[in-house]
DNA sequence: GTCGTTGGATACGCGAATGTATGCGATGCG
DNA sequence: CGCATCGCATACATTCGCGTATCCAACGAC
């Protein structure tokens, strides 16, 4: 219901379709990583798919709707895989803070192809107005399915969030800004390490030892 | 000597080739910020710079050229204005990490354009090995200029740093991070009040108060 | 099997952007 | 003041990408 393309007609999907139109949705995020969601072009990402331009046509309207469904699939999964892993976590009985930072950073990894394009899509964003919104919805989910996990770890280890909003925050800005950092020097293992270091700060500062808690 | 112009030929600049270097230049930074680098052509960067091709063809030999000039131009513009403030910062007598904080924060406004060109270029730099040395480089530059003067302001609260890299990288994912939330919200006061105070847990967590200082 | 429908390929015309080659006024130099 | 060079405009050929219209094959219902 995020996206816009329910106002279309409605098509029925069949399974050859659905099979078509993922394999142009995964070629697009090969191709955008590679050129650039601006220097992309619809011949290149059908080339990629193994169709031509007339498949492309007949599963999207444009490549800037192609780009939007694609960018909402990636991150819908990555939303998945980490209520997935926040649940299993959950679960365990003792799950020390640095665990739980460990486990989620391993859901949420730093991919090349794939953080190129959301740099691409942040930037696209950054001039769209209705994208914008697109990613602020994203950014509330993502907060919303961390900062349970994130408060659970933390109290395990007998702390207490203070500001939850401006955690949430902080996490996602820590996040894009090191993960580029990361990909700037993808051999260098103390960029990761000061990730690592970064997020331990940011989580340590927006919480405090709680009243009831014993230390140790 | 950091770009690679300088293998071309030694061309003589007079003042009326750079004049029009120049406006190319600017004319270059609107566009990107409007356009995208990626949707960006030579006609409409020139049509804004008041020029044909022509003037564009006989100062640049491709878009990305004009791209990386001014980006290096103005990234060093910023450089120098962070230094300039370091500098007067440097001689006041009392500054309190939070007024040197502001300070910073004021040189270094998250000009819209100016981002929106930062986001893209970053997305570009990932994708070209040359790029992302010359960003590795300028980051690197930013923490020289930066860190000398939030250590100065630190040890006159009788604070020291504990970890400089580490500082260094981190000031500069939070604020690559937190400048994207503020243009991703313009008009949202409590975004940037967010973004100040995760710079102050950070100056906080990266130093401790030391050994021979008195509190207050 | 037959027929209607659907999915994708092929063919076409068009506009836009590129890079180069050439022309011409402006500028600097003696 | 005249000449040579410079700087930008103009003209041109070409390539590229787009969107549509049409066609053919695969599929599904019965």
């Amino acid at each position: 219901m995020t996206s816009a393309e329910a106002a279309a007609r409605p098509r029925r999907v069949t399974r050859r379709r659905a099979q078509t139109r993922q394999r142009l949705l995964d070629a697009a995020l090969t191709v955008f990583a590679e050129e650039g969601f601006g220097r992309s072009t619809v011949d290149r990402v059908c080339e990629r798919a193994g169709y031509t331009r007339g498949a492309f046509y007949s599963n999207f309207t444009s490549l800037d709707e192609l780009f939007l469904a694609m960018w909402e699939q990636r991150s819908a999964a990555m939303l998945a895989d980490l209520r997935t892993a926040s649940d299993r976590l959950g679960t365990l009985e003792s799950v020390s803070p640095d665990e739980a930072l460990r486990a989620v950073l391993e859901v949420i990894p730093v991919d090349d192809a794939w953080y190129r394009v959301t740099a691409e899509f942040t930037a696209h964003a950054l001039r769209n107005p209705s994208l914008r919104r697109v990613m602020a919805a994203r950014e509330r989910a993502v907060q919303d399915t961390l900062l349970p996990l994130v408060e659970t770890a933390l109290a395990r280890a007998g702390r207490r969030v203070t500001d939850r909003t401006g955690l949430g925050h902080a996490l996602v800005a820590v996040h894009d800004g090191t993960a580029v950092q990361c990909l700037m020097e993808p051999d260098d293992a103390a960029v990761r390490r000061r990730r690592e270091e970064l997020f331990r700060h940011v989580v340590n500062a927006y919480s405090i030892q709680s009243e009831g808690a014993r230390h140790e």
